[in-house]
DNA sequence: CATGAATGAGGTTTCATTCAT
DNA sequence: TATGAATGAAACCTCATTCAT
């Protein structure tokens, strides 16, 4: 992966004819696979071309590099989490807190175990240049629906709350990702949504107080 | 014309004279610098090289690869957390759970905190290839350090305590990566180190009970 | 960071467009002229491309690694002279033993004689990696025309004839070999020629009584 | 191997100490071994001289350079060869034909088969710049000797005589050569030695008629 | 004399990206 | 628009040779 001096990472176009619209998806689901079947460091941008069924240059027509490949996969993955992650804080509002952590836990869980492999692939390329961002916008908007959502329950300070699903959503992060490494059979999924539950229930319960 | 290799990652040989102690050592130390101040992504041999003061090829006659560097720099970071880990755990055998948890949290914090930087460039490598054995490693010492702190406070059946330990080492783990990653100052690490003793006495207490 | 590779031999591509069947056959020529200028101790893929006035990356296109490419030059060179031994062979049948003898030495010699400069450059690079493999087939392709013949001339057992084909193909081959290194002038070629008649013609006299 | 600007060949200095002596052997010998073991492609300084139980920097004491080294086993193992053809010619004058036929061919292939594998190894150094040198030197010492020979048998021209000496000495090589590169069980090393008579006997009855 | 650490030119190979067809 | 051949910078690694100790 060379450096581009001034690198452009979005999408070349946005796709309107249909064709453009498969070939995009195409692309897309490619890239996936080859991050799956082929592991980050072997992904090429001619192989990603080739499993998608067209040539590489059709490829730069819709994305300007590789980077802005990878990028895209990142963001519709964290996007569907995130999705998942608002939605049910926005089910949630004025519940009782136990129903609000095990909301937001299974939601968070459920997201990522629906995409496992994708979510292993990606832990490691987002870790390259500037993923960081994404990441970054990721965190907001989750962050932002389950600190309205803790508000609704809570008298706590606001600078309070925000730190407290800040930390909660990074360990909460750290032991998925940790369980998914190291093999994530069924019996320990169970286990770990358990725990998590566990956490969150004695972690908020003291963190609200 | 090359001959297949098999790839090595232990270092190639032992320094016999004064002098290649010094030069392993200032290879190493280039390592760092260099992973710090351009990345792993811009992290060649001959830049490592450079900054070491040598030539490539002197490199070489130390390491027999570029990952077998990585591996050094990223084992030697592992072992002294663990290291700082193990300690904490066998001086408070016997001590009150609140305690323990303290005591861990701090080892594991304070540990990372004194190598920062270096942590936080090694999160990205240790996906890398084989990467993952190293972790492996250094999860399986720490933890064995962990469940024999808690056994001697708890009645609680080893496999749970086996459990809880991983769990809460990698919420943990978690927290402090992504605290890290997202810039670290030391109103937030103080947060950081509050929350965690809230988070381990909250969970550790469930979780034993 | 590379990673472990599986040797392959054969060519990369076939070749679909019209400028890339050129382009290959440039490369080819362009290995057998640097084999024949510079030897094969100082044939690089380097200055095979700029020869061939391509890039080292399209070199690569085609060839998978320098082997390959001395394998194609070596793997034309000896299905020439295979070929042309066959045809001798084939052509006579049910002649007289000097008849055949002389066919066959002929159409092996003026086949050398054809190429002889690619043939003394290939002599060397031959020892290389399994490039036994490629002569063993050259020989067996050979020596079953070879027998397949003589064997309608004489009523000596099939495993004598084929001792005897063998053997004396090697003889052959290893007077024009040596003739071809000391410098092969005209005259030389002459005595060579003739003598290798008398040494045939002796021989298979002898081997088929 | 780098192409040094002007190759010094002879060993550098003359051992007149036993410690020398003995160095110069081991070297030697683990050239030999490195050869077999590993193959001229993976022979380095080095290598030699950690097989040979001394330093690089010692080895480069004796041997100007790696080409030297080569060539001083290419060296011992001609003469050898020479040695014992010249020996069986010069005990056969004014034998009949038969008999200088049959010792010549005696003493070469048991020469070759006393040091098979070494034989075998240095047939592809050989190839290598320059070794034709030493080769040609070889093949001329031999060839004095075979001449002498069968002058004392034939009152043929010397000028036939020679050319029919060079001719079968090529033709006997190349027939040896190739029964060592594919494999020579006893067995065929049997029948190599009697059609080596029989084509001996064949040739050199009409060579000098 | 012996040692072996250091050198660095040079070789092979990859792959993101461009552009003529 | 799509294609895929061509590019070439850049990375990794080797090894003959030197020279301070």
């Amino acid at each position: 992966m060379k450096a581009p001096p001034q690198p452009v990472l979005q999408p070349r176009k946005t796709p309107v004819q249909q064709r453009s619209t498969a070939t995009v998806e195409a692309i897309y689901e490619a890239t996936v696979q080859v991050l799956l079947s082929s592991g980050a460091e072997r992904l090429t941008t001619v192989r990603v071309a080739q499993r998608a069924g067209v040539s590489v240059g059709t490829l730069y027509q819709y994305y300007p590099n590789k980077q802005s490949l990878l990028f895209a996969v990142l963001e519709r993955h964290l996007g569907q989490v995130a999705d998942a992650v608002v939605r049910a804080c926005q089910a949630n509002h004025h519940q009782p807190v136990a129903t609000m952590v095990t909301a937001l836990i299974d939601a968070f869980l459920d997201a990522k175990l629906k995409k496992r492999e994708t979510s292993l692939a990606l832990y490691r390329i987002a870790s390259d240049l500037d993923g960081d961002r994404l990441v970054e916008n990721f965190r907001k908007r989750s962050l932002k629906a389950i600190v309205a959502m803790f508000r609704t329950a809570s008298p706590a300070s606001t600078e309070r709350i925000e730190f407290a699903a800040f930390f909660f959503f990074a360990a909460m992060g750290g032991a998925i990702r940790t369980v998914f490494e190291t093999g994530a059979s069924p019996a320990k999924i169970h286990k770990l949504r358990e725990h998590l539950h566990m956490l969150g229930a004695a972690y908020w319960t003291s963190a609200l107080s």
